[in-house]
DNA sequence: GGTTGATATTGAAGAAATCAATAGTTGTAT
DNA sequence: ATACAACTATTGATTTCTTCAATATCAACC
């Protein structure tokens, strides 16, 4: 008795039928011609049955091959509106998706995921904005965005907050003091020397409070800095020989960044909990499953799986 | 677009449908319950869609499973209409097939096939009689056997002839007077300590035809051996350490045969050519074919492949 | 008998299916 | 709340399947 079959092997068998022939069937279906004749060899064994002629040419079903083909026309074409229904249900999902995305985490994150989303629900606008914390939550209230993705807790319980990751920091720098072969705590972070995004942003906030600073004493740089841009703000660490703390999926981009200016930090690891947040009427439940589970499974081969984490609320 | 589906898959579906359960489908299908949790979501990940809602107890299917169950059930459904169109279609095979085959093959070559051939025929009644190449050509010719298993050529030109694969001979030596490092030729062979089987066996005429010898000249042993059996000759040979040849599926026989006191013949290899032969009015064809692809299968990987053999006429 | 046009086979590589064991989750009763 | 019970998800290892490129084999036609 056959155990289970596939539809490429109904396949295979449909185009060896119509074309006479197993190297054109093959052909037809976009393999090898060893690879058809062995798979039309391997069906005809799980039915103990012969169901081509070889002898022929044009190769011919044989009579027990008759008695089955119809079957199995029948079976591929009720696999085929199987297709057309799970296309027509993907359909389904339809209209506009605005998304908020603080911008430490957005040139990171967006890529590992965006890109099946736009092909998967070609009915789907997604409108992406970069924008921080603040004013993710604002425009989520005024129902101006749908989702906002961002390091959670919010304050706001009004919203609703999904976790999907946590985050933790590693150290960047850029003075070379640090090295290769010692664990290093946050403590031993020279505050003095550390760098911060502008204070809008929770990163900034949350390595603040990392490094147990009421707030940052920026006075000691001699220099005034104000961007939202990750990467300014590695150019100026790397020019002023200093060091900050990056996100882990920051320092995943190897094109910005040298592996060798990374290090550990541990007992505990700090970490942010990224998230997501909706208002408590968004509708399109099923859609954020669906991010959900997109973006779990696109960041999970990225980072550790370490359970000494201390999460670092962002405000 | 989903490529392939298997039918496993679905029955993975519907099993979890039916008990709500993982746990519980996955006994159903006789896998663990981490296989059915891999598959299932394997699925809906190739439809691009959630189709359980693990979150209900029981487990229920989504908006999305829903929509898609009804024509899984139907290709399913076909799909054992297909099963059932097999299982008929295989039981078409039934009558007798009655089966001649020449004593110094049957012991070695039957158990290779002929288990598979009787259950996965059941309703063919099948008979074997272990005789001589004489006495099955004569019975086929009455018609009193199907089909004959022998070294071919037969010389009766009526009969159809069909070559399965060549064996080679090997010299077995009780004598010790063999060495493992050379190579040994026919020449070699010590014809005054050759014993062989009753004349009637196309085996002693063989090995006759090998050692070059007009009749073979017995009377240098003393012993009158009249035997049918490979079983006696080699306790005969063992007892007079003597030697003789044996065709090589008999030398593959572990528990009657010592390797150590097996030999290869070289340049050329002797061998004989096993085939079937029929009535040209027997009209079984389909179980011909299915009996020689059976054989060939069975035998192929005990056969070594060489080139360099010379085929001994069993007349 | 060799040449041509086909199918079959082989050996290796990569993907998929499966399992046993374990981690993680959720709901319930303390 | 907290711990337990019942369930699902994940992991890592293993086996089996699928596929390909290259090659062997077969058959028909000169």
């Amino acid at each position: 008795m056959i155990s289970s079959i596939s539809t490429n092997q109904i396949k295979y068998v449909l185009a060896l039928e119509k074309t006479g022939s197993f190297s054109e069937a093959a052909d037809l279906c976009f393999v090898t011609q060893s690879t058809l004749s062995i798979m039309i060899k391997k069906l005809e064994n799980q039915c103990n049955l012969i169901l081509f002629d070889r002898k022929s040419k044009p190769i011919t079903l044989t009579k027990e091959g008759e008695e089955l083909i119809n079957q199995l026309k029948l079976i591929y074409q009720e696999f085929e509106v199987l297709q057309e229904i799970i296309q027509g249900t993907n359909q389904e999902f339809y209209g506009n998706l605005r998304i908020g995305i603080i911008p430490t985490l957005a040139p990171f994150l967006l890529p590992l995921f965006l890109n099946k989303l736009v092909t998967n629900y070609p009915n789907i606008n997604f409108s992406i904005d970069e924008i921080t914390t603040q004013e993710i939550t604002k425009r989520i209230k005024t129902r101006e965005l749908d989702i906002g993705i961002l390091s959670l807790p919010i304050e706001d319980q009004e919203l609703i907050q999904t976790s999907l990751f946590n985050e933790s920091f590693l150290i960047y720098d850029a003075s070379g003091t640090f090295s290769r072969n010692k664990k290093y705590k946050i403590k031993d972070i020279d505050v003095s020397r550390l760098w911060l995004l502008e204070e809008s942003h929770c990163l900034s906030s949350q390595i603040e409070k990392i490094c147990l600073l009421k707030k940052m004493d920026t006075s000691k740089h001699n220099l005034e800095f104000k961007s939202g841009s990750i990467l300014s703000l590695l150019e100026l660490v790397n020019m002023n020989k200093g060091l900050t703390l990056l996100p882990k999926l920051a320092t995943l981009q190897k094109n910005l960044i040298k592996p060798s200016y990374i290090f550990n930090l541990v007992n505990p690891i700090p970490a942010r909990e990224i998230g997501i947040i909706t208002h408590p009427n968004f509708s399109k439940k099923r859609l954020l499953d669906i991010l959900e589970i997109e973006i779990k499974k696109s960041v999970k081969p990225l980072l550790d799986k370490t359970k000494r984490i201390q999460l670092i609320n962002p405000y």
